[in-house]
RNA sequence: GGGCGCGUAGCUCAGUCGGUUAGAGCGCACCCCUGAUAAGGGUGAGGUCAUUGGUUCGAAUCCAAUCGCGCCCA
């Protein structure tokens, strides 16, 4: 019987709404199909633009391998940037961009011909590291467009495309020109079985047995007389090698120093140091005569063990004393730390070893040996002849080995090239241009600024194949460098139409012009710079190369947006560029983000098996539901992702698709052109609506005018969970469905369900791009304001607030009302629990109260009927006031009076009263009549 | 070891200038509805604001130390 009054009602169609089940993963790659059918990147580029252009620069990912979640994290942001602007009246050209050269695909394309037990040339290995890129290039961008990322994806800038890698040298040229290249020496560490430097990340430390020896330095002066007769430092090292390189011996200036006499001679070594020393050289008669501070042994010089030369004591904080004797052996030529030393103290830099591990005839005695283990043996042989070997013993450690070949390392000093950053007030500049500069989250200005300060000359040149050769010459005669700016720009000519594979392949004469001639001594015979330059100048350049060769960009950018991590990488590279070239900052703004964790806060790793992979995430849940977790976080900071997190961000995709599923719904017979009524036409709740949204809209330009999306999040969440699903649109429902079709209450509640649906569809479309381009093209197309005739919601404009809509003394009122309403609500669950109602549907809610509160409620006539606004908003049937002398609410609840409606489920006293409808109340009986 | 940060409910986030009993949504528990239904509604329970010490009449908030976590270096 009740059945029967179903079809009288308006109730919304699910062929007529989005489907409940979203079905992303196979839905979103139709709405990409769309917008590359409708050409989406270029339309928002010729869309009015009355803001002018914003420019976000992409910072180009490395191509290697799949995208994992932090490239997923940036490029989503970036994408919700772009759009977000593009939506509030900016034009977006957005290039995306790759970093190409670089060690990491060198290495592993080496090691594809290394298995294929293949010698490739320096230009097949080019040619080949240029596949491997173009191919990750590929990968990583359908990985990019499936996220729904807008963008110039058809024409990407990569550093390896022949007119970047000619614009690299020209930069290098200008740079040139500017006075900030220079060559100088660093130590490196080198296999000398593949004759090159290796980075730190090829280096692999493995096992090794190696001789420790201790050696006594005689001391030769003491000018402070802190010493005794015959004494000698004592000093311990695993690399006996590097003794003919002794330049120094260094202390720690707050270690104590332990004066031994043993036998005839005295020996300082650390204090702590002294028992286990004097055991293993079984020295066992011994007296500690005295100590010194580190910092007093400054002054006294030793002799070399073996050379004619002076070795003096220094001072470092480097020092350890946990093993050996706390005194360093220091060789410039052959270490990290003993090379800063050296150039503190302006020793020279000895390094008495060619690239192939063999002693130069700078090691004297030693030359033609390679140092391990002949060199080795030889030193040993001879420091005990001269009786300066205490002790010799193999030794078991860790030591670094070649990544390639498993050979053991050495420090060797090379000769490298630099970009100087205190040429030409280059850092003050840099600091200066820094202050320019907007950083956000603020902190970011600190940190690069430390950096900038305290950062040393670009260490340009790497001993690599695939990257952009030094456009360098080297005279065969007499060795003198040729470095010609004018010649780098024709060379760069040529590499723009060859590709920089040319500098490898053909020989110098290729690229020297007419009469070129050594200034040193006028040969004609040159060599070409066989380094390649760092990546890090590559993609310092991009600011150069991509903003000011496109014209749809410029220069400076609006905004660079990348990790944390950028502050020592791209931002820093790039600055120095800009400055060295142009004097100023390529960017107004630098937002960073932080790193993607776990779901307790640690770094993602395979070992760990804590790794959520976003190309999974995207085929599982699509990738609305994982746009929408990056913008549910507070990114600025680091953020934590787990499987947890994931299936919570799911259900609030699903609660918002619900909230707009049932909007648009309810929209399916409206035309917003013919049926929406005017503002001043609406009831008291639709305009507490409206006034309500435009809060919500304006909240929401506020967080996009911040970047903070993980804000807007929540507030959308809060707004269609609490306000709408939980309250307006509940109340609602009787109007929409059982007031006839075209009467005015329901159409003004269509009116305000319109003014949601479109509101909301365009103030997230730049973040679920994929579900509120769906919501888009099912709302009724007729426009309001002149919008809704887009092809797409993504050309649209953000709605702005109506600050006419917004009645502050009406909201004022309703706050009042809702709180009421929770009164009830908890009135009415006591009801439900005591057993004196089955259900609020059943309720009558009376309220009884006094003074200001009673006047605002009397505002609300509450008839036993649908029209009872009170109840409808208690969600009760009926709702009685009386006035009472208390201003204390007095709320009862009870059994409503009357019978339920058949159509309407009220529970209504006048059902019954239609002699035609016996089971209906008076209005429904009236509109089915 | 150094530089820059972070730590508030199970989760994600608010928390103004230091000022009542630290808030929200979700999740969870219990209940209602069955005309948003692999939906919707109601009520409720959850917090030593990482720890310790200090400044203050008063600290999630300011200072210091410790612990844990991250990025960048050494």
């Amino acid at each position: 019987m009740a059945q029967n009054y179903r079809e009288t009602l308006n109730l919304p169609k699910d062929d007529q709404t989005i489907p409940m089940r979203a079905n992303l993963p196979e839905q979103e790659p139709r709405w990409q199909a769309f917008w590359h059918e409708i050409d989406l990147y270029q339309r928002l580029l010729e869309k009015p633009a009355p803001n002018g252009d914003f420019i976000l620069h992409d910072g180009p990912p490395y191509s290697n391998g799949n995208i994992h979640m932090g490239h997923a994290l940036n490029k989503v942001l970036k994408d919700v940037i772009v759009r977000s602007y593009a939506m509030r009246g900016y034009r977006t050209p957005y290039v995306p961009g790759w970093d190409n050269h670089g060690m990491p695909i060198e290495n592993a394309v080496s090691k594809q011909f290394l298995q294929q037990g293949k010698t490739p040339t320096k230009v097949e290995l080019r040619q080949a590291c240029r596949e491997y890129a173009h191919h990750f290039v590929k990968v990583q961008r359908e990985q990019f467009e499936r996220l729904g990322l807008v963008g110039d994806w058809d024409k990407p800038y990569l550093t390896m495309d022949y007119a970047f890698e000619a614009g690299i040298v020209r930069i290098f040229g200008e740079l040139v020109r500017r006075g900030y290249i220079y060559r100088d020496l660093r130590p490196v560490l080198w296999c000398p079985v593949c004759q090159t430097a290796l980075a730190e990340a090829e280096v692999e430390y493995e096992p090794k047995v190696s001789d420790a020896i201790y050696v006594a330095f005689p001391v030769v002066r003491d000018p402070n007389h802190l010493l005794g007769e015959k004494a000698h430092i004592l000093i311990w090292t695993t690399t006996p090698w590097t003794i003919p390189a002794n330049l120094a011996l260094v202390v720690h200036p707050y270690f104590e120093y332990a004066r031994v006499k043993a036998g005839e001679r005295e020996f300082v070594l650390v204090k702590t140091l002294v028992e286990p020393t004097m055991e293993t050289l079984g020295l066992n008669d011994y007296a500690v005569v005295g100590t010194v501070k580190g910092e007093q042994l400054m002054g006294v010089v030793a002799r070399h063990p073996i050379f004619d030369r002076e070795s003096p004591v220094l001072l470092a904080d480097y020092v350890l004393a946990e093993e050996g004797t706390g005194v360093v052996h220091t060789a410039p030529g052959h270490g990290a730390e003993d090379f800063y030393t050296g150039k503190r103290y302006g020793l020279p830099i000895l390094c008495p070893v060619n690239e192939r591990g063999v002693f130069t005839e700078e090691a004297g005695e030693f030359a033609n040996l390679p140092i391990t283990p002949e060199g080795n043996k030889a030193v040993i042989r001879r420091l005990s002849d001269k009786g300066a070997l205490l002790h010799y013993a193999p030794y078991h450690h860790n030591y670094p080995h070649c990544w390639r070949c498993d050979s053991p390392l050495l420090f060797r000093t090379t000769v490298q090239w630099f970009m100087s950053i205190d040429h030409n007030r280059h850092r003050e500049k840099a600091l200066e241009a820094i202050r320019q500069v907007r950083w956000l989250p603020p902190e970011g200005e600190t940190r690069i600024t430390a950096m900038v300060a305290n950062r040393p000359d670009w260490t340009l040149s790497r001993q690599r194949a695939w990257g952009v050769g030094i456009p360098a010459f080297y005279c065969e005669d007499c060795g003198e460098v040729l470095l010609d700016p004018d010649l780098i720009d024709h060379i760069a000519d040529i590499i723009g139409r060859e590709g920089s594979d040319v500098w490898f392949d053909q020989p110098a004469d290729y690229f020297l012009t007419e009469g070129v001639r050594c200034r040193q001594c006028a040969s004609n015979r040159f060599r070409k710079e066989t380094d390649v330059l760092d990546v890090w100048f590559d993609s310092g350049s991009t600011h150069r190369l991509v903003l000011e060769t496109r014209p749809e960009l410029r220069w400076p950018a609006d905004l660079y947006f990348e990790g944390s991590d950028q502050h020592r990488g791209w931002f820093n590279s790039s600055l120095m560029i800009a400055i060295g070239t142009k004097d100023q900052a390529p960017y107004r703004m630098v937002i960073t983000h932080g790193f993607v964790l776990d779901g307790e806060g640690r770094k993602m790793s395979k070992s760990e098996g804590n790794v959520v992979d976003p190309n999974e995430v995207v085929q599982k849940m699509g990738a609305d539901v994982l746009r929408l977790w990056v913008c549910s976080c507070e990114y600025f900071e680091d953020v934590r992702l787990s499987d947890e997190i994931l299936k919570y961000v799911a259900d609030a995709y699903r609660q918002i698709r619900n909230t707009l599923r049932f909007i648009v719904g309810n929209l399916a017979d409206f035309d917003p052109h013919r049926d929406a009524l005017p503002f001043e036409q609406l009831p008291e709740i639709d305009r507490w609506m409206l006034a309500r949204l435009q809060e919500y809209l304006a909240y929401a330009h506020r967080t996009y005018e911040g970047f903070e999306y993980h804000r807007l999040y929540h507030e959308t969440r809060r707004f269609c969970n609490v306000e709408l699903s939980a309250f307006y649109l509940d109340v609602l429902k009787d109007r929409l469905y059982a007031e006839a079709p075209d009467s005015p209450k329901r159409r003004s509640a269509q009116t305000v369900l319109y003014e949601l649906a479109t509101a909301l569809t365009r103030i997230l479309a730049p973040i679920l791009v994929h579900t509120m381009e769906e919501v888009w093209q099912r709302l009724p197309k007729a426009s309001t304001d002149g919008q809704a005739d887009m092809p797409s919601v993504h050309l649209t404009e953000m709605p702005q607030p109506h600050t006419e809509w917004h009645d502050k003394a009406l909201l004022e009122r309703w706050e009042q009302i809702l709180a009421v309403r929770e009164q009830v609500n908890r009135a009415v669950e006591t009801a439900k629990n005591e057993k004196r109602i089955p259900n609020p549907q059943s309720a009558l809610v009376r309220l009884a109260v006094g003074g200001a509160l009673y006047e605002l409620l009397n505002r609300y006539p509450t008839p036993p009927t649908p029209e009872n606004l009170l109840a409808r908003v208690f969600g009760v049937s009926q709702a009685e006031l009386v006035p009472a002398e208390s201003e204390e609410l007095l709320i009862e609840v009870l059994p409503a009076p009357g019978a339920k409606c058949a159509r309407c489920w009220l529970v209504l006293p006048d059902v019954g009263t239609n002699a035609e409808y016996p089971d209906l109340c008076e209005r429904c009986a009236e509109i089915i009549g």
